[in-house]
DNA sequence: CGACCGACGTA
DNA sequence: CGTACGTCGGTCGC
């Protein structure tokens, strides 16, 4: 009977396999609103239907212990006793999953004193007799054992369950170079730590693999024991008991009795209507999908369900992907033309596309539509290309994944560009911020539970053909689309369509554009830092009559605590805080030049750090170039990296110093700043309708007075700059769910005085309180937090039991809306400011974003215009209770050019 | 050599 | 025992 013949029995060991879904998948991201972890429910499923759709089981189980204790454990009952407790988030999932698989139809097996190897053993062996092709998925390389001809092990590798590697005989040759048979002896010998099953010492796998070649098997080496040489051969000797009953536990049985026969695990086909409430309770709705399609029969093209009667799959000996990306083919000239023509059409909400890019110009391009790809070679001034070129160029829908890179190529290789409606990497980043899915095959994975072909053979998915190009990236983008929109909430797809999706262009042209600095500034001002580092760390040597490193957290410690004998700081991880808040305590309390000097020498090194890597990233063209994260926070923010211009000194002054460095380029007069002014406090102000707060933003006076005359219960021009700096302190501390004990620590005032100025405050501002109370209630019932525009974020562990995470999950949520809100008018006014710089064809342009600040260039006489457009459309982003503040400064550098 | 941690810059 | 980030050097373990 030839292999393609034969049905197949795939047989998975239940229990460990959603163990390592359990540590690959992040417990967060998985969690229905009540509360329920469902991460390694979630994994072991995912991993499933693809098993199902890749390899067409005819027969099918899924095998788990029935307890910690076996055979095994009565015999030596160390056995796996290293193992800690299971994680609570864990152990309620596994009925949760037997419950899944029940109502999938698919036969769930345990057996008193047995653990779920011994299971998957014995129906190997049984299948293997009856003339099945066997299948074996299990995370326990024990199961190495049972490989043979028609036995093959998938094998999870530590990155999870989404990849298992293939093990058939010659795999488990190549990689152990050994016969399946044999693993169990060099097991014996280099022992489990896993199992608690200690081997013997220096005896890895190359020594077991060695000594089995030279004397056959374990009876071999341990009849010749004596004959082996130096430390090795004396601990052999010694541990000759703990190999012998190693390899007697690590025999897994095959004739354990089951209540079961081969012909009673026939695959039936999926009753979606007995899986439905149960994937709804656990919220699982991509994988609800993918069961439907699966039991429509679209996975594997055959209808009917699982297991779609016998395989009658031709030669292909190994399994097909879910679906298989058209082959595509190169297009130029006309055909290339009519064939574009043909596939808008057949497209109308957009085709995919993907760009080629070589050190950052653009080679070539795939496009696709949902059955047909074409590879379209690109350079530049070729008349047979004018047909993509107009394509690109025109209004036509285009879905491109991780566009911002891709529109950067475009620009620099002098390709217009236009009609980006979708990049399922943002869509996708909207429906889950908290964001596992960095790339397109993380997304695939995700949302389509399929793997995009990489050319490795061991992995599950062959490599057909050749390795996935832009032609694929394109087909997959185009498929992703419908799959990410359908995830997202009316509004969250408003946000995407009207502020996202505009946004990412005007980042990418930002990228592009760069900000001119000063290289001999940096490097003057690097010196200098440096001097200034060696003679601080000079000083404070002398101090403590040694040299340390004064960066290293350790010595510093050894330093303090045992030569100076300090007292402890807040305990870490490792040890105890050198923080520079910690170190002003010591002072206070133990006043040494030695800490003054660390702190300074701390200051000036940062600096330099930072000078330094600036310095680092001037381009050829005199200008820094940094990278927008669009889906970077969670919050909605974007981050900024390669290099981070976003947390530039501004606090002291030598700090300031950097921004002096940041100029206009040569073609400009100066450089704009833009801030809007209070933008997190305005919009509580907004979501909380505090009457008091709504009237200190009207009343357009300083905010903090205004509040500070409200909390003390004095005229504002009475509130002192102490009162004020409280107040201030208080209000920004509020939007992050600042405590009592926080703030007394920050003022460092009594916490008596600190709990009496929150009362005072909310007092005064109730409805603040109210709006932060009803946020984390409110996310609490529906799960996620929304900003003004619709922008969610969830919170699986408002629910958790555990106090810290559930703390930190409120403070997360209450600030949430806030952040994720002024981010949101910011993205707003961007995409505004951008748009009207472009209609009213000014030359100025917009540089860099800085949360609350916006950089522009400004040409030559243009200083008037650009002012306006930019107080209209940052001042009118969004309509809010209080007016939105916009305060604008002009200079010569960053530094000047702030108010 | 990569992962982690402590520390610290910004909004 | 205050949110959101990115980056650095030191340290530890593979």
């Amino acid at each position: 009977m030839s292999d393609a013949a034969k049905p197949t029995l795939l047989v998975i060991d239940g229990h460990s396999l959603a163990f390592r879904a359990f540590y690959a998948l992040p417990v967060d991201s998985f969690s229905t609103r009540d509360g329920q972890h469902t991460n390694a429910i979630h994994g072991f499923l995912s991993m499933l239907l693809l098993l199902l759709a890749n390899e067409k089981p005819t027969h099918l189980a899924v095998a788990f212990d029935m307890s910690r204790q076996s055979f095994r454990t009565r015999e030596y009952a160390e056995y796996k006793g290293n193992r800690g407790e299971t994680p609570v988030e864990f152990r309620g999932q596994v009925p949760l999953l037997q419950d899944a698989l029940r109502a999938m139809g698919i036969r769930t097996i345990e057996k008193e004193d047995f653990e779920a190897d011994d299971i998957l053993a014995t129906l190997a062996a049984r299948g293997r007799a009856d003339g099945y092709r066997v299948l074996l998925v299990s995370g326990d390389r024990d199961t190495i054992q049972l490989v043979n001809d028609d036995v093959t092990l998938l094998y999870p590798n530590t990155q999870g369950v989404s990849q298992l590697k293939r093990y058939d005989t010659d795999a488990v040759i190549e990689r152990y170079g050994i016969r399946p048979e044999q693993y169990p002896d060099v097991a014996a010998l280099v022992g489990e730590t896993s199992d608690n099953l200690p081997g013997i010492p220096k005896v890895g796998e190359k020594t077991a693999v060695k000594w089995l070649g030279l004397y056959g098997d374990l009876d071999g080496i341990l009849a010749h024991a004596d004959e082996i040489k130096g430390v090795v051969g004396q601990n052999l000797r010694d541990g000759r008991e703990n190999a012998v009953r190693n390899r007697r536990l690590n025999q897994l049985v095959r004739d354990v009795e089951l209540d079961v026969e081969l012909d009673e695990l026939e695959a039936k086909p999926i009753d979606l209507d007995s899986v439905r409430p149960l994937f709804e309770r656990l919220e699982f709705r991509t994988l609800m999908e993918r069961v439907t399609k699966l039991a429509a029969g679209e996975a594997n093209g055959t209808g009917g369900g699982v297991a779609a009667a016998a395989p009658v799959a031709p030669v292909a000996a190994e399994p097909a992907p879910a679906q298989v990306a058209p082959t595509s083919r190169a297009l130029t000239g006309d055909e290339l033309a009519s064939w574009l023509e043909r596939a808008v059409v057949a497209e109308p909400a957009g085709l995919g596309l993907s760009l080629d890019v070589l050190d950052g110009h653009v080679i070539g391009a795939g496009i696709a539509t949902s059955d047909e790809s074409v590879r379209v070679p690109w350079q530049a001034g070729r008349a047979d290309l004018e047909p993509f070129e107009a394509w690109l160029a025109g209004d036509a829908p285009k879905i491109i994944t991780d566009a911002k890179g891709q529109l950067k190529a475009l620009t620099r290789s002098g390709l217009e560009f236009a009609g980006l409606v979708l990049d399922p990497l943002v869509a996708g980043w909207l429906v889950r911020p908290a964001l596992q899915e960095k790339s397109l095959a993380d997304l695939v994975s995700f949302h389509l539970g399929e793997k995009i072909p990489q050319a490795d053979p061991s992995m599950l998915v062959p490599e057909e053909g050749s390795d996935a190009g832009a032609p694929e990236y394109a087909w997959y983008s185009l498929r992703l689309a419908p799959v990410v929109l359908r995830a997202l909430s009316e509004n969250s797809r408003r946000l995407l369509a009207e502020v996202e999706m505009p946004l990412l262009p005007v980042l990418a042209a930002m990228e592009l554009r760069g900000v001119t600095v000063d290289h001999s500034e940096l490097s003057t001002l690097s010196s200098e830092l440096g001097d200034r580092a060696a003679g601080l760390a000079q000083l404070a040597y002398a101090e403590i009559g040694r040299e340390v490193n004064l960066g290293s957290p350790k010595q510093l410690q050894e330093v303090l605590f045992d030569q100076l004998g300090m007292p402890k700081t807040r305990s870490t991880k490792t040890g105890y805080t050198t923080d520079a808040s910690a170190l002003a305590d010591l002072q206070d309390s133990n006043p040494h030049p030695f800490l003054g000097y660390l702190l300074e020498h701390r200051d000036a090194t940062k600096l330099r750090q930072i000078v330094e890597s600036l310095d680092k990233s001037i381009a050829a063209d005199g200008r820094i170039h940094t990278s927008y994260g669009q889906i970077g926070a969670a919050t909605g923010r974007m981050s900024s990296n390669d290099p981070n211009l976003q947390n530039i000194p501004i606090r002291t002054a030598e700090g300031r110093r950097i921004r002096k460095a940041f100029r206009h380029g040569p073609e400009f007069a100066e450089l704009l700043t833009a801030d809007y002014s209070q933008i997190e406090m305005r919009i509580m102000a907004h979501l909380s309708g505090d009457p008091g707060l709504i009237e200190a933003f009207n009343a357009g006076e300083d905010l903090h007075r205004f509040v500070g005359a409200r909390v003390f219960s004095v005229d504002p021009a009475d509130v002192t700059p102490l009162m004020r700096t409280k107040v201030k302190a208080m209000s920004y501390g509020l939007a992050y769910g600042l405590s009592a004990f926080g703030l007394s620590k920050q003022l460092r005032i009594e916490r008596a005085e600190a709990q009496q100025l929150m009362r005072e405050y909310f007092e005064r501002f109730g409805a603040v309180r109210d709006y932060l109370r009803g946020v984390v209630e409110q996310a609490k019932v529906d799960g996620y937090t929304e900003t003004i525009f619709g922008r969610r974020r969830p919170f699986p562990d408002l629910n958790s039991p555990n106090r810290v995470l559930r703390e930190n999950a409120e403070r997360a949520a209450l600030n949430s809306p806030i952040q994720g809100s002024a981010a949101d008018v910011m993205k707003i006014a961007i995409v505004g400011v951008e748009a009207e710089i472009a209609t009213q064809g000014l030359a100025s342009r917009m540089l860099l974003t800085v949360h609350d600040e916006l950089i522009f260039e400004v040409a030559p006489g243009e200083s008037e215009s650009l002012e306006a457009i930019v107080r209209d459309r940052m001042g009118h982003a969004a309509d809010l209770l209080v007016p939105l503040d916009v305060e604008i400064g002009r200079g010569a550098n960053w530094e000047d050019a702030a108010h």
